[in-house]
DNA sequence: GACTCCATACCAACTGATTGGTATGGTCAT
DNA sequence: ATGACCATACCAATCAGTTGGTATGGAGTC
């Protein structure tokens, strides 16, 4: 067994990860990857047949690397699903750490200039994203269900709005550049957490949560 | 004056606001948009020095344009300050029509993959979007004079927040695609506006609008 | 354990196509 | 005839992808 055996492919799509998140997916040449991997063009063909194979591949590794994030959060062992729903908010924003492209979203970068021109990743990451908003959804419906159970929104629709607006909060914090652009990212976060919170927990003479007719 | 003085200027600038949005900047490549717009290379190059100055141009052309969009749309002839943000977030998902590279947002594209590789489109994409912000900030400002004075969030930091939901779902449609992208875009907007619509006319006895710290 | 055999992993150099950008020359209004 | 406008032909650089090859180590045979 080798202690290199593997190590290549992994390094790669690290890599791809960085550079792709950085300058986008057309942007990124293969040479770009492979100096930042530390291996040759030889190696990359050896493990993809292609940079579009590349990319596929790296977004199965982003939903491998993001899931086992979260699902190993300190906020998944909150009991109360309430409480749960708002922390994984305000992790969202504690994770607004380093430079941009150590926290922003592959899945959102790559679609945003895919979509029109290449189905296959840009299904990757509609997939990539419905599999993360599902997993907010199941602990929004928990939360809806203990305290908003009469109200009429949707517990996936909210899911895919707290991932809209965390996405925009990205584009704000890019625009804005590294210093300040976590700020402002965390600034649209708080404002999400507020909103949810009172779908949560309306207050009672409020018709804020039952009228959302989506 | 001529009928076709700056014709090819404007077609070019045009075709560039499609192929871009529909692309991204890199991908877009001079032959496509000179293809697009009619014209050929010599005609571009005697308009635009470089690929990054016609890029410039466009965002000012995209500026002019949606600026001239909203300032003439009817949301901006009602009266009361609330109705009009209101009327302002129906008006964002009313235009939310044709294919997807129609009604998304060009800064928000652009940013999204240039903001590490070229500061001068970022700063101009940056400078967009804030004035678009600063446009809606102002009525949002008024709207809180009149409804919610005590409050204690900032209506250019709820401005932003708009922005950034507003650019999150045109993600989430792109991810989606042109057979249901605009939907779900609708129903992220849908949310925005009953969390804009709680802060400007919080409940009586909610804490809602008033405990908002950015 | 020494041997062949072969798949895996990797590399350096190259290729054809495409890219942004130029050079040059023509057309037309003033 | 001069300058704004635009078309054709071209160029150097760069791109994704190929080529032909080396190095390593494990399986099987004797």
């Amino acid at each position: 067994m080798l202690a290199t055996e593997h190590n290549s492919k992994t390094k790669l799509l690290d890599a791809a990860l960085h550079v792709i998140r950085a300058k986008g997916y057309t942007a990124a040449t293969l040479d770009d990857i492979c100096s930042v991997a530390g291996v040759t063009k030889g190696s990359y063909f050896h493990h993809f047949k292609s940079k579009e194979d590349m990319a596929l591949m790296a977004v199965e590794h982003w939903n491998t690397m993001t899931g086992g994030l979260f699902a190993t959060a300190p906020y998944t062992r909150i009991n109360d699903p309430r409480d749960r729903v708002l922390a994984y908010i305000d992790f969202r924003s504690q994770i607004l750490q380093g430079d941009l492209p150590d926290f922003t979203c592959l899945l959102g970068t790559m679609v945003q200039e895919l979509y029109e021109t290449n189905p296959r990743i840009t299904t990757a990451c509609k997939n990539g994203i419905a599999l993360h908003a599902a997993v907010v959804a199941k602990d929004i419906a928990a939360a809806k269900a203990m305290y908003a159970p009469k109200a009429s929104w949707d517990p996936e629709d909210v899911a895919f709005y707290t991932q809209a607006t965390i996405q925009g909060a990205f584009i704000l914090a890019k625009a804005r550049g590294n210093v300040g652009g976590a700020d402002i990212a965390a600034a649209c976060i708080a404002h999400l957490r507020r909103y949810v919170a009172s779908l949560l927990n309306p207050p009672s003479d409020s018709k804020l949560a039952q009228e959302i007719t989506p």
